[in-house]
DNA sequence: GGAATGAAGTGTACGACGTACGCCTCTTCG
DNA sequence: CGAAGAGGCGTACGTCGTACACTTCATTCC
């Protein structure tokens, strides 16, 4: 047993029992030892996740060379999207990291690197990366997206006189979220259950500020320091 | 004793000692009171969680009615941004939410209807919406600010020697973000370190996407479904 | 060949944590 | 006055991360 056996069990055991469930005690059973056994192999917990989050990152594809620098981003993010939801748990992972650790970096410093090789200035590659925030991960911040938490089970779904005074409750509180929820198709039955394609989403906020970067770009946008 | 001096207390302990440092048994401590006291007034501790940003989110200022949208939803972010600056782990304690409670169910709803008032079509409010992501709660996902965890305290500060070599060795592996942190004037001392302007970047992207709002509302945008 | 060395795994134990469950002590009201 | 219910208390259980001291056991050096 290495440290690449406990991170990679890690991994897969999160993949299955959410990040919240994995305990030592828990991955340490996984791998058929005790505890402590793992502590030769890891520093602590927070350790642990670091390395996670290292194997994750080195998931996403490396850039493309042959494209310009917003397919160059494009297909960079959209791979690190991919990545993170084969592992649903990455992104409360990534979020909860404090520092930096040498594959993200490394990760921070291609796609700096994409941008440098556009001719971006430093100034500007700087702050559109700012603004790119967690979507360079291949997230956005979806509040209250059950999805990466598994006990966010379905609910027994009520009758249909409940679920229409539960409508009209809604519409009287809240009816600006009702006119939005009815213009967008509601494949799932709840008002406010996630009726949304969040790819498309994903992909519409990513293309509104490339965009946003390349007329930045073209007019020679600098910071007024 | 009641609810409110219970979330209160929450909020204000959790603004001294971080919202890690949190617990049913220092907020009773708190109180004066033994731990169990508290569930008289909160079901378990997610719902003290639920409370708690609740109570945040009522802290947010009321929309503008006096001025366009664009500049209706710019100002209610950034008092959204400045409210979640007063608690720096209210950004943690929201994204750990799962289920939307009735006062950011509000805070959503009066922020699409800023949208709609503003001439959007409910299908392109839903979609910029998106967009914001977590913007629209005044953070982006900034990546290592350890502003939000206080144990991030500044290390000792190495040897001047020890920081040479500590640069030279970032400006072999990371090229590229070196050459971009020599770009941003670096007020502080090193290298990885914060010398960015969070409220600068935030608003640098924030004016980013509503300027791509308002583009896609002039041009008459429509999801193509 | 035998002792020293060090890495890998074990066992026990401690101090947190959230919270179930039952009890007590008031206030309130008929 | 007596019943009821609300608010606070005490104890206890199971889980967590991990400190610390121990056993193995393979490798290395004389």
């Amino acid at each position: 047993m290495n440290r690449e056996r406990v991170l990679e069990a890690a991994v897969t055991l999160a993949d299955e029992i959410g990040i919240d469930a994995l305990s030592m005690r828990r991955l340490a059973q996984e791998l058929g030892v005790v505890p402590m056994a793992l502590y030769k192999h890891v520093a602590d917990k927070e350790d642990l996740l670091d390395g996670m989050v290292e194997d994750i990152v080195r998931e996403i594809d490396p850039p493309a060379l042959d494209t310009g620098w917003q397919d160059a981003i494009r297909r960079r993010v959209l791979s690190a999207r991919s990545a993170l939801q084969r592992h649903r748990w990455a992104r409360q992972a990534i979020e909860s990291r404090i520092k930096p650790t040498p594959a993200v970096l490394e990760y921070q410093d291609s796609f700096a690197g994409i941008f440098l090789a556009g001719g971006f200035t430093p100034d500007l590659a700087h702050h559109v990366m700012h603004a790119l925030g967690g979507r360079m991960w291949g997230f956005t911040q979806e509040l209250f997206d059950g999805s990466a938490n598994p006990k966010a089970d379905a609910q027994p779904l009520a009758s249909p006189d409940a679920q229409a005074e539960l409508f009209a409750h809604m519409a009287a509180l809240y009816p600006n979220i009702v006119t939005i929820a009815r213009a967008t198709p509601h494949d799932n039955d709840s008002v406010v259950g996630r009726g949304c394609d969040d790819q498309f989403e994903f992909e519409f906020a990513l293309d509104l500020l490339l965009d946003g970067f390349e007329q930045l770009h073209r007019r020679g946008w600098t910071s007024a320091r």
